[in-house]
DNA sequence: CCATAGGTTCTACGATCCGTAGAAGTTCTA
DNA sequence: TAGAACTTCTACGGATCGTAGAACCTATGG
């Protein structure tokens, strides 16, 4: 028994979650190369061993964040989901966790910052039409 | 190294999720045992060890969930935060894993209910006044 | 057409978190 | 003050994640 993890989407690492990070801002992919100079480029750290990124490319792969195709002998790896998808169902997941979603949505509005609630706003807005 | 958990609020795990929920209906707190019986008859499983119970309490509360205050020689347990605040912190803190805030929220606002973003409009507009 | 550099998978280890609970300690109350 | 009730201490096993060596493929350039 142990642990259960139940429902909800598959929680990101902070690795996995940075090489995400990498993949979302290359539209066309990266090969895994790439991503570990990215990654060493932006936090001015030494670069992890290759594999390192590739054992996360592949544990993002089977949590169905990231695909690939082959370019040459390596393989160019993408985004399997957008960012903004990832992020509102993870939102949503949250959500799903109370069975008075109402109120929380509510302490949700109450508790975003000016800007993003004039941001929320616009979003809604364009809803109805 | 190995694993940071960097930001973001703590993540609680199944059986420290239950115990919350049965805090959560529970206005004047809860003993620890009344706690075990609770889950018990909830999921009409066998009672767990009372101290398998404790040591889940004793967790939240270093996760700043749970507090406590004496009551005979047992101890009345409590929640420490509403479950829509924790529920909105945990929302909020998805958001900010984003630094286009606009584009996510959009994702967001059209992946609610219709109701809900009714609702969420209605909550937005008592802000702003 | 094959050696070899480059890329990938396999395997593994240590850290941390969580579910679980016995053992040992503390504190009421009868 | 003894025993019952409660809590803390300690611990273990499974899961996830960061990390990477070793072994295995594969495409190219000679």
């Amino acid at each position: 028994m142990a642990n259960e993890r139940a429902g909800g989407p598959p929680r990101l690492g902070e690795l996995e979650r940075a090489v995400m990070d990498v993949l979302w801002n290359a539209p066309d992919g990266s090969t895994a190369q790439e991503i570990v100079e990215r990654l060493a480029a932006r936090d001015g750290t030494a670069e992890l061993a290759a594999t390192t990124v590739l054992t996360v490319l592949d544990r993002l792969r089977r949590k169905d964040f990231v695909e690939r195709e082959r370019a040459g002998r390596a393989h160019r790896y993408r985004a399997a989901r957008t960012r903004d998808d990832v992020i509102a169902a993870s939102m949503l997941a949250v959500l799903e966790t109370t069975d008075d979603r109402r109120s929380a949505l509510v302490r949700f509005a109450g508790s975003v910052s000016p800007e993003e609630a004039a941001l929320l706003r616009e979003a809604l807005a364009g809803l109805e039409e």
